[in-house]
DNA sequence: TTTAGCACTCAAAATGTCAGAGTGCTAAAG
DNA sequence: CTTTAGCACTCTGACATTTTGAGTGCTAAA
């Protein structure tokens, strides 16, 4: 099942072809573009092999052939090599987010747009998980009597409001002390870290008939609680989908822009794919099913003190132009983890 | 120029037919369709006048025909009668409404999605102009030395972060200090006129050295700074564009979901629009240009105290069922006049 | 003023032809 | 055993031709 030197050359020629021109190769072009000077007739013979093994396939009987994502992941894992990212680029991102925004969603958001433009494709980028990031403060500003905004700020500097419905009696000057108590208390932990800790004080505290203690926790629950998507998302440059929509199948297109408009689904997705480290490309039928067969997914971990924090990445043709886009990807990951090291 | 009464007739069942089937209408079928009891001849020759006329045009000579927007527009002003909106999708409405959040902008998100669901179509929510809305109260939290977050509360409960620059030494109690002066100060104007005060009173301040009230002011100018966008829109459910893709024309509806990626574009043309009263049916020659040709906007303002806030809307194919559309695009912005009236 | 009748137009579908690209197989050459 | 020339075969896409059906405009008669 495995492939010899002459297999891996020519799967390569025809990955390569299609990656520039996205039209079925012949075996004449391979012998052509090929160091191993054969006639057309034996490439025809290793194309016949190849297809066997499932790395290519025919349209029809008397077109060329197409690679499989098999084909696509064995060129990524043994002949890929990326191409350098020009200076020009390196230095057109490096100012663009650099000057992206005061608050690290918005330079995310930032993030998303920049690979967009830079790959002509959809740009992603997500926040980190909100309940495995640790505490730093909490604030509580009363809107209205009944009504109070909860602000949270995490570490590396991530925002989150909240609105929360309260007793109509609560006043500013508690809302002072409730922060001072709850900052005290919970500076540092991780918000999942918070959250048990709640529960476990209000049993005490109900016993000991503490209403200001047992009040500021209900609130903090509230704060904490996160209801639906423990993680944000910013999606950028769903028109791309349609770039040179005439030639490209419609009904595929729908079916990506679709998945995208689901943005739970999507973040699902990504959030198995931040579990496994480094830089990652992933074929539709990998990461979501056959409906996605011809879109590919590149994505890059951006870190905080080590850790994981969120990812960033671009979906694409699956015959995208890897060398340019991992490249372009991975430096925006990396840019994205020095300004969370430096600023935040 | 004007219409007699036979070719109202006729235009009302064409656009009628059109609005159904979305293809050319040949006069035998209006001659079937028509109290008038004329032959499929008769028929043609008042379809003509109705050519001649602007209202009517033919794909190519042996075709039925088909409405321009000067027909819709004459369907819209002068036939049309919307349906009753079934006491069911009331009831869902404003359940849905009703239990979208706490914050206004959380409502207005979900009556973007709300409209997009019941339409199939695109839906859009825009949020009340920021500089005109009046000032409710100004609350500073130190998010790290150097860094402010502001938080506007508006008139209508409407939210508003802005994260600020500041010089490192400014302490949380400075802050609030900071905030009482602010609130005390400017609570009640619009935001237009708390901007224009902030100017002239720091004119005066540089005189006087008087530095923290100075530094109070320069704070709040820039929180209440609006650098690009006034206004925020939710626009869901692009992908509805798509739809019965086949057949329709694919330039067309790119044309329109690149008009829609652009914010601040349909931004411009919604704010244009929402200086007229009540709901509207605008057609994307008229807010737009020819590009949009196919496509049609129904928009109804919501109001607060009386005086309009924002607006709710809709866009499909210029043939989209008015009937039904008009009057739920209505409803919706009446519930969202409701609760802002009775919540906030 | 209305309408039957008819010639006309055009698009879309069906049909046929042809060139070009590419294949698989076989038999001969290396 | 490997390579390759040769050849029959297959399929697409471009192009031309024909047919069908829907619908029109015009004219002359009712």
């Amino acid at each position: 099942m495995s492939l010899d030197h002459r297999e891996m050359e020519v799967l390569g020629i025809i990955v390569h072809a299609f990656i520039e021109s996205a039209t079925p190769v012949g075996s004449r072009y391979v012998a052509k573009k090929s160091a191993l000077n054969l006639s057309p007739a034996s490439m025809r013979n290793i194309m016949a092999d190849l297809t066997e093994k499932g790395y290519l396939t025919q349209p029809h009987t008397s077109a060329g052939r197409i690679p499989t994502s098999r084909a696509f992941r064995f060129y990524l894992e043994s002949l890929f090599k990326p191409a350098m990212l020009s200076p020009g680029s390196r230095e057109k991102i490096k100012d663009s987010l650099s000057t992206a925004g005061l608050g690290f969603t918005d330079i995310l958001e930032h993030a998303s747009k920049l690979i967009s433009n830079q790959s002509s494709q959809v740009g992603m980028a997500v926040a980190p998980r909100r309940s495995t990031v640790r505490f730093h403060q909490l604030d509580f500003v009363l809107v209205r009597p009944g009504l109070v905004m909860a602000i949270m700020i995490l570490q590396g500097g991530i925002l989150q409001n909240r609105l929360l419905a309260v007793e109509q009696k609560i006043t500013t000057d508690d809302l002072i002390k409730f922060g001072n108590y709850l900052n005290e208390k919970f500076q540092g932990q991780t918000l999942l870290e918070v959250k048990k800790q709640i529960i476990d004080e209000m049993k005490q505290a109900e016993n000991q008939f503490n209403a200001m203690y047992f009040r500021a926790l209900d609130l903090a629950r509230n704060a904490v609680n996160t209801p639906q998507s423990d993680r944000e998302i910013f999606v950028e440059g769903m028109i791309h989908v349609l770039n040179r929509g005439e030639q490209v199948d419609f009904a595929s297109m729908r079916e990506l822009l679709e998945f995208l408009e689901q943005r739970s689904n999507l973040l699902e997705i990504l959030d198995k794919i931040s579990e496994t480290e480094g830089l990652i490309v992933s074929f539709g039928t990998e990461f979501y099913g056959p409906e996605l067969e011809s879109w590919s997914l590149i994505s890059s971990p951006y870190t905080y003190k080590g850790q994981p924090f969120g990812l960033v990445g671009t979906i694409g043709p699956i015959h995208m132009d890897y060398a340019k886009m991992v490249p372009m990807v991975d430096y925006v990951a990396k840019m994205l983890t020095d300004i969370l090291e430096t600023r935040f």
